[in-house]
DNA sequence: GCTAGATTGTACCCGTCAGTACAATCCGTC
DNA sequence: GACGGATTGTACTGACGGGTACAATCTAGC
């Protein structure tokens, strides 16, 4: 709504931001769905307001506009998750809540999980020339890290906790949880997907996730 | 080498079941490496010792060599699990052993990963089509009810305890570390895939699908 | 109101790639 | 040693799809 209004500041037949963004979000939503070489650049026009002959005059070629396109669906969720303020939580319950905004918000953000398998699938070769995404990743690391050390200082988590492996924790629940839905649907049912389901893995997870970072009670 | 006498057994020249098998291999590597659109069936041909005219004649058409070559993928691997006996150790230590082998055998199974990563692309189409591979999983889970089922009767693990919830929560961390591994090292380093690294992942993936596991220790 | 540069539409080119036609060869069986 | 079905090689086709040529139109600034 706000956004269609700010489109249309400039006049209706030229806006070249708006044609940019406009042929991004066809991109994101047509490479999401059917991978690299699966995306018709055709396709991908066809969702747009404009013309496959504007695709390659903003975005070079379809290299370049997949490029652009995984750049803008990483840069949309990391700034959803830098809305979240932990700082002022006690570390047990920002580690609480940080796990369980991660499972949800990755789970509300399919189209960037698929871009992100599509890119594993190919070996990162996009990400890896692209150190805008780099950036946003290590502040994601950072929040971490202040939650652990916070914890050690309490006594209540372990001392040499390793954000990083602390996050691959986190990430591969979150992360599986919506990319294998598929074939983890087929094989053992839509249970697990079903709201009880999903708020049974989410807690689940979160209790993993705390039985790592907690110190080990005396035996 | 077993395998090369074996398949030599009729003559030189004509040799079905060679060929099905090294054709199916060759889709495998080049499915797993490229994807389902990616793949050219000429470059599959390639790396065979036949043509691709035979790769029409046994398997009908693309779909038909990637279904068939899933179903291979997932034979292989889920036969290498069923190797595991787990039955005569207790169940801490069958839980334990379970989750390291899982973890393990992942990692040296990339390419079923990739096989899996790019069926979940496409929504598992082929893998709803193929019952074949679904009895190979209930199986699986049925491995790990047994060994839930004895936990409980001990008293160390807790009641109700869902065999397919903590299936998917060990398969989240095993898959995940193989799946997202190019993303993850380029956003973060390649520490957690050195040897040092990938143990700790490992024992931490244990530690966590333990905790999820035993029974609370009384507060 | 004209010029320069930025934007856009139409129509096309041309390589790639799934799939096939057709004929040849093999091999067990009689 | 000839028949018939199973297997294989060669050479092609036809559509699809990434990318472009070229000209038209817009917009800002003078």
């Amino acid at each position: 709504m706000t956004n269609a209004m700010a489109e249309d500041r400039r006049s209706w037949t030229q806006n070249p931001e708006g044609v940019r963004r406009d042929i991004l979000a066809a991109a994101v939503s047509e490479f999401a769905e059917r991978g690299l070489s699966g995306a018709k650049v055709d396709d991908i026009a066809a969702r747009t307001r404009t013309s496959k002959r504007m695709i390659y005059y903003y975005f070079g070629d379809k290299m370049g506009l997949y490029t652009q396109a995984l750049e803008a669906a990483y840069h949309k969720v990391r700034e959803g998750e830098a809305l979240l303020d932990l700082g002022h939580l006690p570390p047990l319950d920002a580690l609480t809540k940080l796990v369980a905004f991660t499972f949800d918000h990755h789970r509300s953000n399919p189209d960037f999980i698929r871009m992100v398998m599509i890119e594993n699938i190919h070996q990162a070769k996009a990400l890896s020339a692209s150190e805008k995404i780099r950036d946003l990743n290590i502040a994601a690391i950072e929040k971490l890290r202040e939650i652990c050390d916070r914890g050690e200082q309490e006594g209540i988590f372990r001392r040499g906790l390793d954000p990083v492996a602390l996050h691959w924790q986190i990430s591969a629940a979150s992360f599986f949880n919506v990319s294998n839905r598929p074939t983890f649907a087929v094989l053992f049912g839509d249970e697990m997907f079903s709201d009880a389901g999903q708020a049974h893995l989410r807690s689940q997870t979160v209790e993993a996730i705390l039985a790592i970072a907690k110190k080990h009670e005396a035996p």
